[in-house]
DNA sequence: CTGAAAGCGCTAACAT
DNA sequence: ATGTTAGCGCTTTCAG
C-alpha cells in the first residue's frame, strides 16, 4: 500500500490540504514556513510519491503527450527522433505515452489510436511518419495534434519535416564549390515527398551554375537499395565517362556506387566525387573514404514538434498553425575533391 | 466536455452501475440483454470513451508498462525493439509509457525515473538496454520489473538477452559445411558481453572440427567500426594470405573487411568467404554480394519481455524467475562458397 | 494561514 | 436484474 497524501499530513499534523499545497509547490507564502518543512520532512520520510490517476482525474488533464508512430520503429534513425522527443517532453515535465502502428495502418486504426489515448486524458498528440509522408487523419480529435516528419492537406494542423531541397542544395554546394561542371544525379524512381525537391535542387543548382545538362546524367535506380544503385551507377559510368562527380539521392545509393566505383578502379574522390544524403552513419562513416552528405534532423525535429505541442497546449489563445521545415546539417567527409584536370581520367586499376 | 458513463446511463435511463458492468464487458447474464443494447447504444450514439484515470484511481493499478530505456535510441535497432514492444503489449490490452534516458545515467536517475513510473501506476517495467550491458539498478521498485537486452547479477529478477554463442556457432556453421579449414576471426577488442561468447564459439568450433589454430589468425581491430576493420582484415591478409574465410565480430567490421578484400583484388566469396553477425541490413543487403550473418532477434526480446511482464503481473503465485536467451536466425546471402582447391589463390585483379 | 468538504469518473460491495 | 452508495487520492474553493 502506497503511502498517500493523507498519511504525510497525519505525520505532519497538518491537512491534506495544506500538505497538498506545500508539495506541488503553490504554498509559497499560504503555508507558515515551520509546517512547510515539517510536511517535506514528513514526505521524504514516507517516501511519497503521488498518484498521477487521481491528480489528472481532479484536474481533467495530465502532463501526458501521446506519440502515435505510423511505422517509424522500422526506420533505423526511429530511435533518435523518438528519443529525443521522449527528453524534450521531460524537460518539460510531460510524459510520452507511446503508440506504433504499421505505415498503412488504415484511418480507422489511427482514429482507434487517437481515442484510446485521449481515454489517456493526453493533452496532446504527435503522429509520427517518415519521409515527410503525406498522411490522411481522421477528422475528430479533441486534443492538439502534430505531424511529425508528414505532412496532411489541411494546414491547419502544426508539422514539421525537413527540408529536402535546401539540404540537397548544400551538399551540392561542395560541389559547386570543387568545381564540378560534369555532375551526375543518381535517384531513386519514386517521385515521392523526399525525391522531387531534391532532384529540384539538382536541377536548380545545374542551371544556375552552367552545369552540363545534356542526357544521361540524371538517372534512375530502381530502387534506393545499393545494389540497385550499383547498377544505376554502373550505366551512369558507361553513358557517360566523362562524369567528375555524381551526387546520390541518398547514402544506400551512394553505398552502391562506391562499389561499382570500386569495381572499376575508380577512386574517390581523385577520379570522382560523390556526395549522397540521409547520414546514415553506419554507411557514411564507414566507406572510405567517408562519404560527404547531409544528415536528416530527426532528433531537432522531435524536439521541436514536442516543444511546440506543449507551447500549443499550454496557450492561452489560438496559435496560428506552423508549417515548419528543418534543414539537417552538412557532413563533409573525404568523397569530394576538385575534378581532375586532364580529360581522360584514367581507367585501369592502381 | 467529454462524455462521462453517467451520460450514458441516463440516456439509456439506466444506473451507472449497469451502464459500467456493460461497457466493461462484466454484465454478461447480470443485465436483461434489452438494457445492455440501450448502453450500448447511449455509449455508441456519445461517443463515450471512458477515462483512464478515473478506472486505476479506483482499480489502483492500470494496465499500463514503463520501458525505461538506456541509451537504446541511439542504436539503429531500437525502433525495432520499441516498436514490436508497444505491440505485444497492445495485443495484451496494455500500454507503454516511454522514458529514455542515456546509457551511461547515474544510478540515480534511474532510480528517480523508476518512481516516476510507479507514479503513473504502472503495473510493471522493462529496463531495456543494448548489449546486454551489465546493469546496476537500484535496490527498491515496488512493480514487476524485467531486463531486456541487459542483465543485472540480482538473479531474481528476469531478463532476456541474445544467445551470442550459439548465434555464432550458427554463421560458423555455414563455414564449416562449405569446408573452410583456415577460418580468421576478425573481432573487436572489448572483451565485452558480445565480443566473449562470440570468440568462445570460434574457438569451440575451430577446435572441434579440426581447424587451423596456428598464430595470426585472430585479429582484432581498434574498434568495431567499418574504418578499422578494413586495417585488421588487411593485417589479416597480409600475415595469412592463406585464409580461405573469415569470421566478422559484427556486420560493420565485414564491411571494412569487405573493402580490403575489394582493394587487393579478392572476389567474395570465390576467393574468400566472408561472415557477419548482427544482419545490419543497411550493410548486410547492401555489399556485393550480401552478406550472410546473423540477426539480433531484437523484435523477439522486445515481445519476449512484454509477454513475459504481463504473464509475471497476472500470475497469481510467484513465478520463479527466468533469464531466458533468444536465438538469432541465419540469414544466408552470398558471402559463403567452398574454398578455393588450388593452393595460391589468384593474387591479379579480374 | 489553515482545515473542512466537495467532487473529478469510475468500480464494486451491498441492498433491493 | 438493477440501483444505491461509498470511496480510490487528489486539488480547490470556501470558511474561519
Amino acid at each position: 500500500m502506497a503511502t498517500t497524501l493523507k498519511d504525510v499530513a497525519r505525520r505532519a499534523g497538518v491537512s491534506v490540504a495544506s500538505a497538498s499545497l506545500v508539495l506541488s509547490g503553490k504554498g509559497e507564502g499560504r503555508i507558515a514556513e515551520s509546517n512547510a518543512e515539517r510536511i517535506r520532512e514528513a514526505a521524504e520520510a514516507l517516501g511519497y510519491r503521488g498518484n498521477r490517476a487521481a491528480r489528472s482525474l481532479r484536474q481533467r488533464s495530465a502532463p501526458l503527450l501521446g506519440m502515435l508512430s505510423l511505422g517509424v520503429a522500422t526506420e533505423p534513425y526511429a530511435g533518435a527522433m523518438l528519443g529525443a522527443a521522449q527528453r524534450t517532453a521531460r524537460d518539460h515535465d510531460h510524459d510520452l505515452l507511446y503508440i506504433e502502428l504499421e505505415a498503412e495502418a488504415p484511418l480507422q486504426d489511427v482514429e482507434e489510436n487517437l481515442r484510446l489515448l485521449e481515454e489517456h486524458q493526453v493533452s496532446g498528440v504527435i503522429v509520427a511518419s517518415y519521409n515527410h509522408r503525406r498522411l490522411r487523419l481522421p477528422a475528430l480529435h479533441t486534443a492538439p495534434l502534430l505531424l511529425l516528419d508528414a505532412t496532411t492537406t489541411d494546414l491547419s494542423v502544426d508539422s514539421v519535416v525537413p527540408d529536402e531541397y535546401a539540404a540537397e542544395a548544400k551538399v551540392l554546394g561542395t560541389l559547386v564549390d570543387a568545381g564540378h561542371r560534369v555532375v551526375g544525379w543518381l535517384c531513386e524512381p519514386s517521385g515521392g515527398e523526399a525525391a522531387l525537391p531534391r532532384t529540384a535542387a539538382y536541377r536548380d543548382i545545374a542551371r544556375d551554375h552552367g552545369w552540363d545538362t545534356s542526357p544521361g546524367l540524371e538517372v534512375y535506380a530502381a530502387t534506393s537499395d545499393a545494389s540497385d544503385g550499383y547498377a544505376a551507377m554502373a550505366r551512369l559510368l558507361d553513358t557517360r565517362p566523362d562524369v567528375t562527380a555524381v551526387a546520390c539521392f541518398n547514402d544506400r545509393l551512394a553505398m552502391g556506387a562506391y562499389l561499382a566505383c570500386f569495381e572499376r578502379g575508380l577512386r574517390i574522390p581523385d577520379d570522382i566525387s560523390l556526395v549522397g544524403y540521409d547520414d546514415q552513419t553506419l554507411i557514411s562513416e564507414a566507406l572510405r573514404p567517408g562519404l560527404t552528405t547531409v544528415s536528416l534532423p530527426h532528433r531537432e525535429m522531435g524536439s521541436w514538434a514536442v516543444t511546440r505541442l506543449i507551447e500549443r497546449i499550454e496557450s492561452a489563445e489560438a496559435l496560428a498553425p506552423r508549417q515548419e521545415t528543418i534543414i539537417g546539417d552538412l557532413v563533409v567527409r573525404g568523397s569530394v575533391a576538385a575534378p581532375r584536370t586532364n580529360s581522360r581520367r584514367r581507367r585501369t586499376r592502381r
